[in-house]
DNA sequence: ACATCACGAGAACGCTCGTTCTCACCAGTG
DNA sequence: CACTGGTGAGAACGAGCGTTCTCGTGATGT
């Protein structure tokens, strides 16, 4: 098998196992059984367990961030729109079923305490998506405490839809996120 | 040694380290020397570290409800006062040194994709802490959707002061409280 | 005083898991 | 054809941990 091939289908079974279950339920070779790869192989591309999950941390963090910009950009038209375009991925997200939180949040929850490489990885990932919500609400001339107003209530309705099993906190977050967005649009906050 | 102090001391010494570290991160054997217990006596007064781990976020689950409660109770003047004084308590617990986030959802992060105990655990804390909220919105005189905006906001700061390790989300989140509070107070949402 | 019982301290057991090693096999090279 | 080197499959090793067992000791009841 191409060592290409091999790095994608690791890092595709340790996500999906990662995610699901939780990095320490996951043996190595859970892993390598779900990839279809050697052990040998296994090791030679990721020398230790500390080395994959940093791969896939990384790689999760591309895609997720990816993907959200690429629905703002193809469905919203307005700069508020394109705000609360973050939301409506939000609820596709939380639809689906296998969805139980942000794998950042996650992992640092099973690994924060004991892993500094772990809350390297969350600070970065949720430093790249606030600043993307503050980039977001500038443009939409909302005042500058704005962004992390959003990116608050993007963050409870991840671990509010994760834990309570319904995607409903997105649309409530959504709906506050516009109060907050068009109140305050081109005012000083005046607090 | 006293039963009840025994159980105390372990329960103590359980969510210092529980909490600190992760939970399996942490053996029944440390617990044992953190209580000063001897390894019998622990598994006499919980069977199973499931038995632990229940009973340490059954207590954790009271006595955070109570401590938010009672500061809202000492502090707060006004029905709307009552509302924001949550979040000055979040502050004042953000700024803890040993702060790294909810206890419910480092373990949801951590067992939720194994635990249904640990899932219902974290379900019941969580309904309970966003059924407050929504009564003191209600009584502040809010529209029926502001407790759960305002939940919202409030889960979103602990887990990004967690992350990013600062306390300043929980200003930022009594603000878009504030706004959201007064500006619905009394109106229909006429969204 | 003697049998009984509970208990403290820690060893032991069984399992899991991260990581490495063994061994047979096949490809390419002189 | 011999030789070398890399590979696949899986066993093996060593550590950690949840849980139980052993053993010596001291208290209790009669």
């Amino acid at each position: 098998m191409d060592t290409d091939l091999a790095r994608e289908r690791i890092l595709d079974a340790a996500e999906d196992l990662f995610y699901a279950q939780g990095i320490q339920a996951v043996g190595m070779d859970v892993i390598r059984d779900a990839a279809g790869v050697t052990l040998r192989r296994l090791y030679q591309l990721f020398p230790s367990k500390g080395d994959l999950l940093g791969a896939y941390l990384a790689r999760r963090d591309t895609r997720w961030l990816h993907s959200v910009t690429t629905h703002v950009d193809a469905s919203a038209r307005t700069p508020q729109e394109r705000v609360l375009a973050v939301f409506d991925w939000l609820e596709d997200w939380f639809t689906q079923p296998d969805y139980h939180g942000c794998a950042f949040v996650n992992s640092f929850g099973e690994l924060g305490g004991t892993s500094p490489q772990v809350v390297a990885a969350a600070r970065h990932h949720k430093d790249a998506f606030h600043a993307y919500l503050q980039e977001l609400t500038t443009a939409a001339g909302a005042a500058a405490d704005v962004g992390a107003q959003i990116a608050l209530l993007a963050e409870g309705a991840m671990t509010t839809a994760a834990i309570s099993g319904t995607p409903a906190p997105a649309r409530q977050a959504k709906k506050a996120a516009r109060l907050l967005l068009t109140l305050e649009t081109g005012h000083p906050t005046g607090v």
